[in-house]
DNA sequence: AATGAATGAGGATTCATTCAT
DNA sequence: GATGAATGAATCCTCATTCAT
């Protein structure tokens, strides 16, 4: 339908703008232009410059599930080819420009919009959280790992993900942070730290 | 001096306000009046809107120096006594209202302000990542620990505290992340992970 | 088109307020007021206050250089039948707010336009001069007068029209000065100066 | 006494930067900074920016009458000698920056300080063309010159005069006119349309 | 008297939103 | 539906004026 191919269209221009000024500083007329639209034609799509913003974050979450639910799916293997599995999930979405910049759009404006917080608490996050806490708990019961504090604390094994964003968002420029090497050296860390054991 | 004072005044508030709204959305009326003062006082401390976040930013900079000193200063320990003092200060930073809301200006509004960001990269963030590169190192060298991949990516010891900030700053009214706890068991893992051995 | 009555409006309308305030003196409000549009209207058509009072100097040209061709077009006729003439469209001109407006701006502003000063020297009284010094050159090689002063300095020419401009701005409610009669003393006093002798 | 210097000062000062930017235009504390003073030593001298820019025109004022009343001492003469004596003082007085930068200001500004508008045309102008008035009523019942024109527009053996001053403050970078021999060929030029006969 | 920090009304400009075409 | 011209509230910044020292 042409109708939804004009909304995409808005929304991927959207999280162009919204990335590069935060949402005071975006201009409608400017996300108008780079959709190729006129302002007005933006008005037929979202109610306002805020429905825009919660659209725009909204939509971005269905890719994100998806992953999850991927994951959960291929739940035979390993701790170590789980975990595998799933930081190089992060890393793709870390690469993936409009995942990133959704997380960085969410820690800029998410204490001025507190409903979009929760609501990404409750759709993005407390998903995620709970299937490290799925991945690792199964760990524990298989011997795999010792230590509870991945359990406890599942915000640890997603902790260098988001620093990797923010990181290069701030400091790309100046010191690039290679994502992928990272997050390796972080599953290396994480799985000692937690006890592994080959069976 | 009074002018200090009322400098200090209004830096107090702009702090507040920036970091409520973000850059373009304070409106300096409002830190004007958080700061008791008229409008046009702002303009005698700082030539503009701009001036006074970057003022914001480099003046909250002493502190943090003062400390990441003081932690090399005191350098005779394990390198578990030193991370623990580190994640100390971390915490303590964390808990503290003022730097937390720097820490998370800075990632909200260091893509606009790139000389700002270049800034805060060279007097804080590569200053505090040398200091774990100098504590870790430490601890290879006295055979504390056995993983050079803290000193590989420093970045790893730091995540978890600035997650933290990000956390409660987004999350905190819906579920709070007790940082201490959190960062204690990131040390846990975090010298596990790297092999540690009591000698 | 409706846009280009628009501009002329606002056109119209910051003559007035210009020409009652001069430049630092206007307040756009004020011309949006008189113009019948909203404020920001205005920077549909102007970009800003100097776009706007340098549109209004250049777009008033036009009518002025028209006029003078008329007058190189009559060129058959003597020395002071050319001089009626072109004495009789400054009384026109003079007894017409609008030039008279922009002379008396371009007077009091000139200074601080320079840019501007240079167009309106250009454009305007450079090609001025150049006609009456063609007038007066003719009547040399004609006869009909016998001084050179006049095309040496054509500016004495226009001296009275200049001061009459002046002088009704400045004292019109006080001791209006009546133009055309004074124009047609400056001209009789002018041919006979010049040495004027009917063939 | 103390005082008179300092108001002295701050109308120097007030001259330049009124000359330069305008009434609208001009900044109290630059006159302030310019006359070496506080910006509030300005009030204990002036009641506000309009009474200092008053100020300003009357007390220029003296210096010109003072002159006028020389002229008129010097009654004997021809009317020729009177007529040069008028334009030397006219050519001292434009050349003079402090004069000239008084007549522009009031030209650019008279409109909008119609009292003061008023009291100059009773204290310069109307003495100024008395003076013309008489020497030239004078130089009829002598029979030195003819016609009656100038007595009956006296503004016309004036008006070169302003116009050099305009001249040069819009067009001085330009295309400079040299007020002296300008004014020495309008004698001429007068004299020979007024029937300029030596006895 | 002199100072200059403080004030806050005022004005240029921007931009989210509306609406006639 | 789509457009983009028009609107005017909102906000940064300036500067004449005041007043405590």
């Amino acid at each position: 339908m042409e109708k939804a191919a004009r909304r995409r269209a808005i929304l991927d221009a959207a999280l162009q703008v919204f990335s590069e000024h935060g949402f005071a500083g975006t201009k409608l007329d400017e996300v108008a232009r780079r959709a190729g639209i006129a302002k007005g034609t933006l008005y037929l799509h979202f109610t306002d410059k805020e429905a825009l913003f919660r659209g725009l974050v909204e939509e971005n979450i269905a890719p994100v599930l998806a992953d999850a639910d991927h994951v959960v799916g291929l739940f035979p293997g390993t701790t170590r080819e789980l975990l595998d599995l799933l930081i190089g999930l992060l890393a793709a979405r870390i690469l993936d420009r409009p995942a990133s910049a959704i997380v960085r759009l969410m820690i800029a404006e998410g204490p001025r919009f507190p409903e979009l917080a929760a609501f990404y608490h409750r759709e993005v996050v407390a998903r995620g959280l709970a299937l490290v806490r799925q991945i690792l708990q199964r760990g524990l019961e298989r011997g795999e790992i010792t230590s509870d504090l991945g359990v406890r604390f599942p915000q640890l094994v997603i902790s260098p993900a988001i620093v990797a964003v923010v990181w290069n968002s701030m400091f790309g420029a100046i010191e690039p942070l290679d994502a992928r090497s990272f997050l390796m050296a972080h599953r290396d860390l994480l799985l000692r730290g937690l006890g592994w054991r080959e069976n």
